[in-house]
DNA sequence: TATGAATGAGTTTTCATTCAT
DNA sequence: CATGAATGAAAACTCATTCAT
């Protein structure tokens, strides 16, 4: 929800000022970021930020936004379109490969995400109340999955979308520690990884 | 680090000090943490804080400590001191389990915790460079089960160790959520919860 | 090094900023002045003043600055620049009446400068290393001066140079005394201290 | 003026206090000096401190008596009291050289003094109206010089007092520099300040 | 729309002094 | 007398936001 004087401008400066606001929300928290560093980073006038947006959690929610957004290229949309024509298995490898391509490519975004995660009342304002949609995409993957019979029936959809929200995380932190990338994984490569989510699929896959 | 003057108050006073503070750091994280707020609620003069602790971080590095301490009071110490009269999965689900009751009846100083977890530079700081015992725990009780035949010698510990933890914390979040306990949770009782920790063994189980 | 914010200020609002310090620092030394009085008198607001100075030993830096730019201005620079057409002691009464004109004309500037004086550690993070240019330069002229053969060979002039400085000091401090001018010597006059300089000179000049 | 009590106090316990005092106001103006780190260093209670001491102008008025004290014990006494019985250039060296004396030996009382020193308005909080002890003594000196016929009668004896004065620090300021004795001095000895004494007087002697 | 100066509430911290035991 | 905890005024500094041009 930035101002229309935010979106007017000329392509560069507001990817300058995007770029500016990502780096300070990478680093520190939301409350500890600086409104000074990302206007000297991106080199606009004081004034000119309360012109583009309506003080700093406006700018924040529009970044979180961008992140949002581009997350979703990292999943493959054919996938989730037709998803009906995928075993539940290979959506959800698919759904934690996106994640870890996302965070490869895109640790800066991740930081920001991973910032916001545990800020409960921030998330509230940021997202409202349906903040969780992570956990209520695996849910919806989970009864499909539980209906094409290639689950254990006795699970608890509640529950492990909850567990398979926290596996994604889980898997990111692996790749992405400190602020850096675990170079062990990424020497290993994405075999290991998938190795990883097989052991994770046997909680939860039909027992013969 | 509290000043030895902290321990000489009376009882009474160093728990109301301490009670406020934890409000606070559960509330807030340690840079949005007011100094004010404690001692207002603690009902203390404001020099009187810099005479019981060195700064806002030194009573924070007191309050982590009570908090580990007091975690530790949940976990079944004769199961860790004779862990090799058990199983690999009995000592699993008892640090899961020891996990959610601690989160159940210290909701507060769990939220503290949570607030640590994702401010990597402030862990740093509060525990120097050993600051991930708990994945280093599962690490640990992983060898154990390998050398035991327990477990599928593909698993590959590290990250195995790491998903442990995520999952420490995803069991966590599913009962304590938004800073209130989940009343689903409590009204199916434990039964559920170790289900639930029954599907997240067969990932790693020897397979016969 | 103040701010360029600062000397964007229109000329008046600097003035009563600068005289406002000055008035600050000529009553208190460096570590007891006051900011809330500095912004009270100049009529700012305290956010207004870190625009303008990063800290107080900042603000204090620049007026000391503009306290030897006074100064300099006391001193008949083409004596300064000539020096070899005028004799010893002609030169060094000129720097004498220079500080006791400074010191008649600008008592306040001469307070901090005073104030500043015993402060050895103070000195050295505004000047440097280079802090004793006072003695340097009497150093200089001695030199000078016994090149031209009007002073004693046998004076030190380590020594010498550092009782002329203190002399210098003396001198300010009869004319001026308890942040007041001593009206004694307003009375009687620059014959008086022209005398008084004659007594000082006799205690160096080449012996017939 | 400190309270009976002090004085009550056994001897050894006084001393510590009384140094513990003296390194603290050597290090820091009397402003800037902490009563915590005097107490620590005396090894007594805060709440006693107030029981020996109004404040801390109450215990710095005595630690400058001291000095004062300590300082006459440099001179001698002999030619004070029988001062007609010696030449005014005599005692002149002689007064001279006690302050030297008394900087080489009691580096740490000097300090103290010096701090003193350009505090206007702290001295008269000390010492009242009649601050300048110094100059009135050289007055003194002065006049009886006169007397005996010894000195130019040209001579203004308000104004040579204080340029004697104001020698008598800079002699003490080439030998103790920034809080350390300068070792030139220290290698070439007296003689050397011997002759730098004569120079000074050459200034006001009689001339034939 | 752009600019950047102005604002002031809010925060941590220090320290002399008082007070209760 | 000794002790050391209690106090609170005051200081420096930060920073999101407003405002005037």
């Amino acid at each position: 929800m930035p101002e229309q004087t935010f979106f007017n401008l000329p392509e560069e400066k507001r990817e300058k000022i995007t770029q500016a606001a990502m780096d300070e929300f990478a680093r520190r928290f939301f409350h500890q970021a600086r409104i000074t560093a990302i206007i000297e980073k991106a080199g606009i006038a004081r004034g000119s930020f309360y012109q583009y947006f309506e003080d700093k959690k406006d700018l924040f929610k529009y970044i979180i936004e961008l992140c949002v957004g581009e997350k979703l290229k990292y999943i493959n949309q054919d996938m989730i379109k037709n998803r009906d024509r995928y075993g539940f298995f290979e959506l959800l490898r698919e759904i934690y490969l996106s994640g870890i391509r996302f965070a490869l490519e895109q640790p800066r975004l991740l930081a920001i995400g991973n910032k916001l995660l545990k800020d409960k009342e921030l998330q509230q304002e940021v997202w409202g109340e349906h903040y969780d949609t992570s956990t209520e995409f695996f849910k919806e993957l989970l009864k499909e999955g539980l209906k094409k019979d290639e689950l254990d029936p006795l699970i608890d959809v509640e529950v492990v979308s909850k567990l398979l929200t926290g596996l994604n995380y889980s898997l990111i932190d692996i790749i992405y520690k400190e602020d850096k990338i675990n170079p062990e994984v990424l020497e290993e490569g994405m075999e290991e990884i998938d190795k990883m989510i097989y052991f994770i699929e046997n909680g939860i896959k039909k027992k013969e």
